[in-house]
DNA sequence: TTGCCTTTACGACGAAAGTCATAAACAATA
DNA sequence: TATTGTTTATGACTTTCGTCGTAAAGGCAA
């Protein structure tokens, strides 16, 4: 089980510009993350420290910097806090919350509605392996 | 505007206890804190951080404390993060990550649909503060 | 070679958070 | 009042993160 990460506010802002912008070098990088909002060593050691958590790689002669967890895994762990930690372990106030404050378009509702469809369409697990595949 | 709160996963716990078990003395919250997971001094120590930081108050002679915002606001600071930085700012990813690799009940489901079909009734924004009741 | 610009490596410092040990203050009672 | 147990106040140490300054390495051109 891979631990569950927590990442910071900070370190979430690179990880999101890695995850945007492929491999990026220290130079781009910084640039890319507004030069004057940081500083250039200041980039520097946010992104080795990214690596030397395991949360990116850095590779080649001006060195390339690469996300090395996905997205997903690192929302998932967020969201897992929430959860557990701010929503009772329930989804439904967390959505709810979700959709409290913000407006919602048409269109992201009808997404929202396939969701819940789909949801709908895989009852319960119960004791059958098979049916299909979808990890985990 | 209040600065959205970004509470580290530590400082979630103890609030989640404060929303969860009314008011508690520094003896109570260690207690049902877990007495063993944590040093009666931490506890009271990262108590009276959080009420530094205006997140609980104390009162009484036997202090008790007390969270002093509410759920919803820090739930709405936490998703307004993810939301922002692990979601590309748009909400159906992040419900559609929340339900992936989660079990949701029919029951659940059915909740669902109603924020669904309430956020419906509403289309445009216009307003109202006030609205409010819906606790859940 | 000698400079000069880019890329890296290091080392520092401060704030925040977690973890505690000590030791005052208080209070109830023997 | 003296003793004992509880409640508080302080002070410390550590880690993590953000922010940088310095300066050593590398390359390339003159």
């Amino acid at each position: 089980m891979k631990p569950k990460p927590r990442l910071s506010s900070g370190e979430l802002d690179l990880m999101d510009l890695l995850w945007r912008e492929g491999p990026l070098t220290l130079a781009q990088a910084h640039e890319s993350f507004g030069a004057k909002k940081v500083g250039y060593t200041t980039m520097q050691t946010r992104l080795n420290r990214l690596v030397e958590k395991g949360l990116a790689t850095k590779s080649g002669r001006p060195a390339s910097y690469e996300a090395a967890v996905d997205r997903e895994s690192i929302q998932a762990g967020h969201l897992d806090q929430l959860i557990s930690k701010l929503a009772g372990g329930s989804v439904v106030p967390l959505v709810a919350q979700l959709m409290q404050d913000r407006q919602i378009s048409a269109a992201e509702l009808d997404e929202l509605k396939q969701l819940i469809r789909d949801a709908e369409e895989q009852p319960e697990v119960e004791s059958s392996p098979a049916t299909g595949g979808r990890k985990r």
